[in-house]
DNA sequence: ATTGTACACTTAACAGTGTTAAGTTGCGTG
DNA sequence: CACGCAACTTAACACTGTTAAGTGTACAAT
């Protein structure tokens, strides 16, 4: 952990860079519609270059979305711990989820929706990123809801997986069908995570 | 609607060909894996010949969506004679449209996750297609829920795309995210749709 | 101060993509 | 037989992700 030379600085600096343009335009045309050479036109710098600094397209897609996983689980952090009621806790949390999809939906889309999994890395495994941290926030919220009696179930990973299907559910139908006739959507989280919590309850 | 004449029967039998091809490649491999010369390839034409018969790779894309989408409704709709409670009958479809899912991973994808919007007639509308039906299905049991006063909830609209987004919810998250530890796909199902119901009960 | 070399970066190319314009073939009708 | 039309193919365009090879320059060692 020695004091990093310039060079590394300067590594690192480029590397943000390469990584800003990269997340700026997926984000606003989506992973398949941006190309390598797009990106780096927008950097300046040659195509390839961008190989110096990531093993390939998707490697840069994966990057991009551990921070998106890293400041869901943060939010959700916050919520967790600003929440008195432990059912109030889950049910802020999962729209928070809900919420940040609809705000980014393509940050969404890349994350949750079309994250294609790499050929040269077939294992790697979701459960060991940062996504893990925003799930392990949901099943905090679940598990003090069950520890305090406030729910008849007792599995806990279920119960979670189960409020975090119906958030990604919801979040996934509106944001990709765009054109269907969708109720409110506040009427549609409220509805299903109030009618989630209703069964649940003793 | 005369009789048709040979050339035309040649025609559509060719395009069936294609569509046939085209499908079995996709569910394999995914739409975006397959190239339009490996689909050439396959029924020994040239590549260009299959747009004699399909605007682009998406109309493609499209035609067999829609034939994904008759199944799905031809299903829910016997399930929906056939059962006799009306929550028996909605538990049964949407057990029948995860299963469906969880069957044709690849179909699924191609009809409800990665279904890119045509950027040529962007305003496709799915409830102008067949994918209605299907959902016309789940809206007519919640209905027969509502009506015999089995759910305290009036508004079949949103009870409807609860259900819908719940079961998307769980088939989407199964599929595209194979490496989590996801608990018993049954049990997740089922707690999910017991819970719903039960939420909804007087 | 000069050399050597490691590193950052670029150029050129490969093999593939969806798609179109222009050409070729062969059948059915006048 | 000759014409025209339809089916189909060939060749090409403009792109894609990615790699191998080449260029130049800043820094360390002599």
């Amino acid at each position: 952990m020695g004091p990093k030379t310039r060079r590394e600085r300067e590594r690192e600096a480029l590397r943000e860079v390469i990584l800003d343009a990269a997340r700026e335009l997926f984000v606003e045309e989506g992973f398949e519609n941006v190309s390598m050479r797009r990106i780096a036109e927008k950097i300046e710098y040659s195509p390839t270059t961008i190989y110096l600094y990531f093993e390939d397209k998707l490697s840069l897609l994966y990057a991009i979305c551990e921070e998106t996983f890293a400041k869901l689980a943060k939010r959700m952090e916050i919520i967790r711990k600003e929440a008195d009621h432990p059912v109030a806790a889950l049910k802020k949390g999962c729209r928070a989820y809900v919420e940040f999809g609809l705000k980014h939906p393509n940050h969404y889309k890349l994350t949750f929706i079309n994250h294609p999994h790499h050929p040269k890395d077939p294992d790697w495994k979701m459960e060991e990123s940062l996504g893990m941290q925003a799930y392990g926030h949901l099943r905090a919220a679940v598990e003090a809801c069950i520890e305090q009696k406030m729910f008849h179930a007792t599995d806990v990973e279920a119960v979670t997986q189960m409020f975090w299907a119906a958030g990604h559910g919801i979040t996934s139908l509106l944001i990709t069908m765009e054109h269907f006739p969708f109720v409110n959507k506040n009427l549609l989280i409220d509805m299903t995570l109030d009618t989630l919590i209703d069964g649940l309850k003793k």
